[in-house]
DNA sequence: GATATTATTTAGGCCAATCTAAATTTTGAT
DNA sequence: ATCAAAATTTAGATTGGCCTAAATAATATC
């Protein structure tokens, strides 16, 4: 059974790696749990050593799978009682976090299926995020292809669906990773390409080929 | 603030010390939290200098006004989120326990009072027992004195109502103290004096003024 | 490509809470 | 009153989590 801390850590990585699962750095994550990199470092060996993260010195952090699970217990059991507190307690939007921060700990699978139930079963909290599921299902991110977005809008790089050689070397070539923010520019109808600018500084044109194998998401 | 260890400590003092408030044992106090006595005797000397407790080394442990308070504010939340998780969320009596024991170091104020509310300010426990109020008063126990008592009761002295030199004295002599169980075993109408057996062990003969003086419990 | 800046890790300590083993005090039995 | 048993305390170590300061690696800039 994890501690507390362990818990906070494990949702502090979830949470920083974002729709790409790109890994997080040391220093985000001591930003997100206010406290020092030099803790993050020692920390994160000791999940490492545990199997609830993958960490390569230098090089950022990725949740294991079990690591993950134990990430999407902890949201969940966040938001259910998030819900818990302004559904029945009337507590204002505003007053809930620091609140389920705590509730979020407790430990009882029990508990929190009961929980569940009594609030109804919902799919969101108060904030409007997604509560994943007891089976640790956690309502994906709609997905699309970079070609299906409209001039002016925002997504994240999380994912290609060519896998070929080429295709990534060309990715690599113009420096375009996994979590790169893609803003559409322009469309041109005659070719299908589309001009866009990646991480607000560079500005690339794509082909329709391109645009439709770069799978992106609009969230943030 | 303190931590949730430290309420356990005083929540475990306040309940070992029952109605007469006598000093509880280290090896008491390791009992009831499944530690050892050396851990227990570190622990109190720490919360002593807190004024949590008073504590004289080999005679025990006693909660000062501020202990108890907190004690009493751990037990208040502990018998609320037992009334929750029968009332609402539909748990067995006796499935409760160990998720309340979790819940009871939840820290804010403002929670407490809003399940209170929302319970619709309960006076009991699912176990029957006295839920504090928010104001710290524990619905006292109700007082006898011991000539009010009938034959073939128990009881336990929790004061007296005379406090002249001769009467503790006396007292002192028949090496009655606080915390004796007390039970009649027969009662002298001629001159209302009464027989009783204390702790168990030595009989003795009370004159009726005695036993005006000594005020007693029937709770265990 | 060398170097200055930034990010990260290591080294060494601290604190709360716990433990075992040894020392000490109290109690209880004769 | 003495002495053994029981209760308690001390000493010294451990673990998890955190910190500061110093060392090292990665990166950005010229």
């Amino acid at each position: 059974m994890q501690t507390s801390t362990t818990e906070d850590y494990l949702k502090a990585i979830f949470k920083l790696s974002g729709p790409s699962k790109k890994g997080v750095s040391t220093n985000s994550v001591a930003e997100e749990l206010s406290t020092k990199a030099s803790s993050v470092s020692d920390m994160v060996k000791k999940l490492a050593d545990k199997k609830l993260v993958n960490y390569i010195k230098y090089q950022g952090t990725t949740l294991t799978i079990e690591g993950e699970k134990i990430a999407l217990r902890v949201i969940r059991k966040h938001r259910l009682w998030e819900v818990f507190l302004v559904e029945k307690l009337k507590f204002g939007w505003d007053e809930i976090h620091e609140i389920a921060e705590q509730l979020e700990h407790i430990k009882s699978p029990k508990l929190i299926d009961k929980l569940d139930e009594h609030l109804g079963f919902p799919k969101n909290d108060p904030h409007g995020d997604p509560i994943p599921t007891k089976n640790g299902e956690f309502p994906a991110l709609k997905k699309f292809r970079l070609n299906e977005l409209n001039v002016g809008e925002k997504s994240i790089l999380i994912g290609v669906s060519e896998d070929s050689k080429e295709f990534l070397r060309y990715l690599d070539g113009i420096s375009l990773k996994l979590g790169s923010e893609i803003e559409i520019l322009d469309y041109f109808k005659f070719d299908k390409s589309i001009k866009v600018k990646v991480n607000k500084t560079t500005e690339l044109t794509f082909s329709e080929l391109v645009a439709q194998n770069l799978n992106i998401s609009k969230e943030k």
